[in-house]
DNA sequence: CCACTGTCATTTGTATGCAAATGGTAGGAA
DNA sequence: TTCCTACCATTTGCATACAAATGACAGTGG
């Protein structure tokens, strides 16, 4: 199918890769494109209205990040979330929600600290809203500028990385229980661990965030442990 | 250019993107491209015997592990080897060196038990031949070869790709002042690590796989210090 | 002599075309 | 009926063509 010449392009060289990038790997964490479901390059490419080459190239971006799996000479797929290694996922984010504050502790700046007051003003905000997908975000970017206070740039990736998966195991699992009442622990958790930075406080960082991990990870134990139990028919 | 008749591709669908990706990793890896060297990508199509697309899809890649740079509208270029931020390279090299080695004394298998001791003879017979080279791979793999028993993706993937960015400096900073003797301490510290695995004793893991990464980290700063008065003329 | 601007060469980003590989299906034989 | 085979549709992998963007350089004006 020839463009036609009456809709030319309108889009800056370079931007088409981002683009196609972004809006997949948002949809991919949203789940609106589920674990599992095909990811066909042509109909991406008239979705998007250009050709299949640069759909390739965010799709191998995406590949690069594990959020999609590319099966031979056929079909891609979005990856799976890996349930049977749910425990090592649980033990990498505890440790970088660990290490992550232990060293915003020490290394942030003025600048960053205000960053990541911005972000904690923000999520509350999500939870004052009440809006689900907002609060999933904001919590991620929250610490997320924590670990950019952190300037280790390896921690920094594989954070980002966790928080990412968590983003969708939690879309999957938190969304049906959810309950106005129960994300306030952790703004209180949040303010207790930016507190904790400003004061340098290394240790202090490390239980807190610690604690605030083993809370999470319970939390989605215990989600998924209800979501078993209703699964098992009668 | 057409592609002569008489020189079909011989070359197997899907794989010539490994190919360009593979071979061009060792090349960055070995410092064979240096760090800011550009990398062109109708020479590399020349060189490899394809179009430009596989090389691209390759290029995506090593962009996505942070071995090459690239550049909007313009080259491509070999990843800088990031100086300032060495620290944060050392520090979560040792995190990792600890995390794998414990979750492997808890997880392994004795199979995997039987891997890591092959690649344990590698190194030693790599150390024997004075192969430095080899050695410097042959200590990766073994290291790989924990994490790997320890069962956790995450760490794996953060570990590997520490350990090659470490293939790059000691590739850059090991090879002009190896000693024959230098690197026996090595054997006996994996030796030590191997047994701890196979007792199952986690404690002892941690400690020796901190030992072993200080060693090799102080030793790493010590040739940096060393290679720096060199540079100072008289 | 220096600064500025317009043109050009080079290199990337994107589009399109073609062929190989895979999965499925239909048809026939046991 | 069931299994095997051969074909076919679909989709990817790769090749090639073209256009946009950038840097360099030359030429001109100050």
């Amino acid at each position: 199918m020839v463009e036609t010449l009456s809709a030319p392009p309108e889009r800056k060289r370079g931007s088409g890769v981002r683009l196609a990038y972004e809006v997949l790997r948002d949809e991919i964490l949203d789940l609106t494109l589920p674990p599992g479901s095909p990811v066909d390059e042509v109909a991406l490419a008239e979705r998007f209205a250009m050709s299949r080459t640069p759909i390739r190239e965010a799709l191998v971006r995406l590949e690069g990040e594990g959020l999609v799996t590319t099966l031979p000479n056929r079909s891609t797929v979005v990856a799976n979330i890996d349930f049977p290694n749910l425990n090592a996922f649980f033990d990498a984010l505890t440790l970088m929600y660990r290490v992550t504050t232990r060293l915003a502790a020490e290394f942030h700046t003025p600048g960053e600290m205000q960053n990541i007051l911005a972000r904690q003003a923000d999520f509350a905000t999500a939870v004052a809203q009440g809006d689900e997908q907002r609060m999933i975000t904001c919590n991620r970017d929250f610490h997320v500028a924590i670990a950019e206070a952190g300037r280790n740039p390896y921690y920094l990736q594989l954070f980002a990385r966790l928080l990412d998966e968590g983003r969708r195991i939690l879309r999957l699992y938190y969304y049906p229980t959810f309950q106005p009442s129960l994300p306030h622990p952790y703004i209180t958790e949040h303010e207790a661990i930016l507190a904790a930075i400003a004061a340098r406080d290394v240790g202090q960082c490390d239980r807190l965030a610690k604690d605030h991990a083993d809370q999470i990870v319970r939390q989605i134990q215990d989600m998924i442990a209800r979501d078993c139990r209703q699964d098992i028919p009668l």
